[in-house]
DNA sequence: ATGTGC
């Protein structure tokens, strides 16, 4: 194990305080993740939230954990709401990005008979790849509500059902969304892609499930061996990056303002209770309900594709949806006091267990289904929250495989190659808009989904209720 | 991730 690493068990390691932190880092890791590759340089952005200005209560890696922008993919920042700072790196440029997870009623083999039929029809109705766009502009005033209220703005469109709202995380709405702060140039980022995919990870997945760990929750949940499901995993595309742009830009400003020492300037933030500290959280939750608001309007078209194909009997049912890459104000208890935290979650997925307050209905007794999207070529899996999560990282646990190779590192293995072929082999149909992002997001790009998910569960932060097979992807 | 970058 990396030698600035302490055991505290065999699922978590601790970077302990020294230098200018004022915390520890709390890295859940399995020595055999560890071996299949650590990007030192994601440890050190650790050490750097650690070390930012007023009350930070924790800084945690999750076991897919790689470098990002400021805080690693796969870091969860914890700052103290009303002392602390609040800060654009620490959530990232794809404000909100998410996966949702769909259950069909239809056969694996009425499925297969027409899959060429099925991509084809994918890849028109759902816009793919760097800078795909509806052929329709939202106006600004129905966009306004979109930013408002999120997935909910669809109801009236007629896109949303009341059930897949039930089944959203946070109902897909941030509250304290203020759309006035949505720059012109923002908009017309976002105006044209409610609805579309985007590129490099972001997918869309046919699978089937293969096996079920937790027979209980996987048939509370809808899902029983060989149940068809739609996994989607997108966010707020060019509205959020724009989002994020201007605000970091603000906040390096606020940071001189304020005069912060920054450890790295990546990570340029201000006191979340300032002016500028709540216009980002506000600009943020736009963001925020954009990104489900395009899940939700993606499912739409999912839906009237699988009825125009299987016929009107084909149902796409919502099992959950919920992002990796936001903050957001939560109460926690640390050592028998309650406190208002900002947790930060950077490619790390919000896991609450059975009996949490804010838990819709339907999952109260379950705990919250957490969906964790594996590379094209392996399994996903999906897993519960685990009671000890609250405890262990402030009910935070991971979000995917987590990338191995850098994107040049990638292309470059590909070489001569047919991925296409490969995933054939597989059993897999590919489709894609851009050949290069084929080769960037090959299997081998990423860790084994498997081993993150087995250091998640081995921490007590998730349990496993069922894993899912790729049958057909759609890759931006 | 991103109308991909000094």
């Amino acid at each position: 194990m990396h030698p600035s690493l302490h055991p505290l068990s065999e699922y978590k390691w601790e970077v302990p305080p020294s230098r200018r932190m004022t915390v520890p880092g709390t890295l859940f890791l399995t020595e055999r993740l560890y071996r299949a590759g650590f990007d030192e340089k994601a440890l050190e952005q650790i050490v750097n939230a650690a070390s930012l200005p007023g009350r930070v209560e924790a800084v945690l890696a999750m076991p897919d954990i790689h470098c990002g922008y400021g805080l690693p993919i796969g870091g969860v920042l914890v700052t103290d709401s009303a002392e602390g700072v609040v800060s654009p790196g620490a959530v990232g440029y794809d404000i909100n990005c998410g996966v949702r997870l769909l259950r069909t009623n239809l056969e694996t083999q009425n499925l297969l008979e027409k899959r060429e039929a099925l991509l084809a029809a994918l890849l028109s109705a759902v816009p793919t790849g760097v800078g795909a766009v509806q052929s329709e502009a939202l106006s600004r005033r129905e966009g306004n509500r979109v930013l408002r209220e999120g997935a909910a703005a669809l109801l009236r469109r007629g896109m949303a059902e009341r059930e897949d709202l039930e089944r959203t995380e946070s109902s897909g709405s941030l509250p304290g969304a203020e759309d006035s702060l949505i720059s012109d140039r923002a908009w017309e980022r976002g105006s044209r892609q409610l609805g579309t995919l985007g590129a490099g990870n972001h997918f869309l997945e046919v699978q089937r499930v293969v096996e079920v760990y937790d027979p209980e929750r996987a048939r509370l949940w809808g899902l029983t061996q060989e149940t068809l499901t739609i996994m989607v995993h997108t966010g707020s595309r060019g509205l959020g990056h724009q989002i994020c742009t201007e605000a970091l830009e603000k906040m390096e400003r606020a940071a001189r303002k304020y005069r912060f020492t920054l450890p790295d300037r990546e990570l340029a933030c201000a006191p979340a209770d300032s002016p500028e500290g709540r216009e980002y959280l506000a600009a943020m939750a736009c963001g925020a309900n954009f990104a489900w608001a395009n899940r939700q309007a993606i499912t739409h078209r999912l839906r009237e594709v699988f009825s125009s194909l299987f016929g009107p009997r084909a149902a796409l049912e919502l099992v959950y949806d919920h992002g990796h890459n936001v903050v957001r104000e939560e109460a926690h208890r640390i050592a028998a006091q309650k406190k208002l935290l900002l947790v930060h979650r950077k490619g790390a997925t919000r896991a609450f267990p059975a009996g949490h307050s804010e838990l819709p209905p339907r999952y109260s007794s379950t705990g919250q289904p957490v969906l964790i999207p594996g590379d094209m070529g392996r399994f996903s899996f999906v897993l519960a929250a685990a009671p000890t999560a609250l405890q262990e990282s402030f009910g935070s646990t991971c979000h995917g495989a987590g990338r191995l190779l850098s994107r040049n590192q990638a292309v470059k293995r590909a070489k001569g190659r047919s991925i296409e072929r490969e995933m054939e082999e597989k059993g897999i149909l590919l489709g894609c808009a851009n050949r290069r992002t084929l080769e960037e997001e090959s299997s081998e790009a990423y860790k084994d989904a498997g081993l993150v998910v087995e250091a998640v569960v081995g921490a007590g932060l998730s349990t496993l209720v069922c894993r899912l097979q790729p049958l057909l992807v759609v890759k931006g």
